[in-house]
DNA sequence: AGGTGATAGTTTCATATGAAACCAACGTCA
DNA sequence: TGACGTTGGTTTCATATGAAACTATCACCT
């Protein structure tokens, strides 16, 4: 397993891609994957900014508010793949721009719930129409079936990664 | 296009999920690949670490090099969808920990150009099967149909995302 | 009550990031 | 030749990030 020559020994030891040089970045999956989402992101994160004024994670904040007002700040971590303190630091700076409120939770003095203020449910309303349009337009180029297919593969990923990190990471 | 009344006016004007009410994040393409980009870069980046003490930019170079040695800092950044501030600072780690070396260009006297030393070819020859296990791990559970629909998808949302970038982006 | 361990959320601190400024070498045009 | 705009690459600086520590509350047990 550890080849010393300075010529990898290809063509035989592994069926497909498998060695060294036949290595290509561009045809690996995650790299791919991390692009395309990089690249998905960038495109929001600038018509959120232009539109409104927000960024992503607060983006993500208003979204999951939107479907389970009033809710804490672990309900929105637990729902959103963002750890609890980018979280925290965007419900504040969410509360400061006047877009969500925060409550006490009428039982548990720990809690935080947070609703929209007026003004945060308008930017709500407005901003859904937006995010939709754009993941129409990233979406233009595959027909109904391939895009099903693209859904369908990233929940199967999603779900192998559960496993794989399951594993190890169920503390 | 700015409706400004707070109740969305749903169930008529938009054929499906195209109101507020109704916007589902975790059906939401962009966040669905955000986190399982997120996630599968995390998984590698937890091996590549664990195995050689290589973060996911170091990988991302060595593969790079692997495929066109010897390659300046700018082809890199053209393969890697990196910015040159990262893929320089990428490379002077290389570089320090003794993976890669530079070396003048013969005519041209701004272009640094980028090699493996022996160690740091051991290191891709070793590293680039732990990349293709990985890859097959987390596509485990898609058939080869969805697999390939899946790298289908992504290539497409690439080339939209040109499209769509390049009537703001080229300058 | 009082101790103990878990949970919610914030703050600290060290590191990662990238836009913009910067430096150096190039090519070209006068 | 020598100004000038361009390109390759590094440095600066202000911001973003997240692990770990911290505070406060809760739930449970005695």
């Amino acid at each position: 397993m550890k080849p010393t020559s300075t010529v990898p020994s290809c063509g035989t030891d592994q069926a497909k891609r498998g060695c060294a040089g036949s290595f290509r970045l561009e045809e690996f999956l995650p790299y791919l994957l991390s692009v395309a989402a990089n690249r998905v992101s960038g495109l929001l994160a600038r018509r959120y900014q232009d539109a409104f004024g927000l960024t992503i994670p607060e983006w993500r904040c208003l979204a999951v508010i939107g479907e389970r007002e009033p809710i804490s700040a672990s309900g929105i971590v637990d729902r959103t793949a963002m750890d609890k303190v980018k979280v925290s630091r965007t419900l504040a700076s969410l509360e400061a721009k006047g877009f969500v409120q925060r409550a006490a939770h009428p039982t548990d003095g720990r809690l935080a719930l947070f609703s929209f203020t007026a003004r945060g449910r308008t930017v709500y309303e407005r901003i859904v129409p937006l995010a939709l349009e754009t993941e129409r337009e990233v979406l233009a180029g595959l027909s109904t079936g391939e895009e099903r297919a693209l859904r369908v593969g990233l929940l199967s990923l999603l779900k192998s990664l559960e496993e794989i990190e399951g594993e190890k990471n169920r503390f």
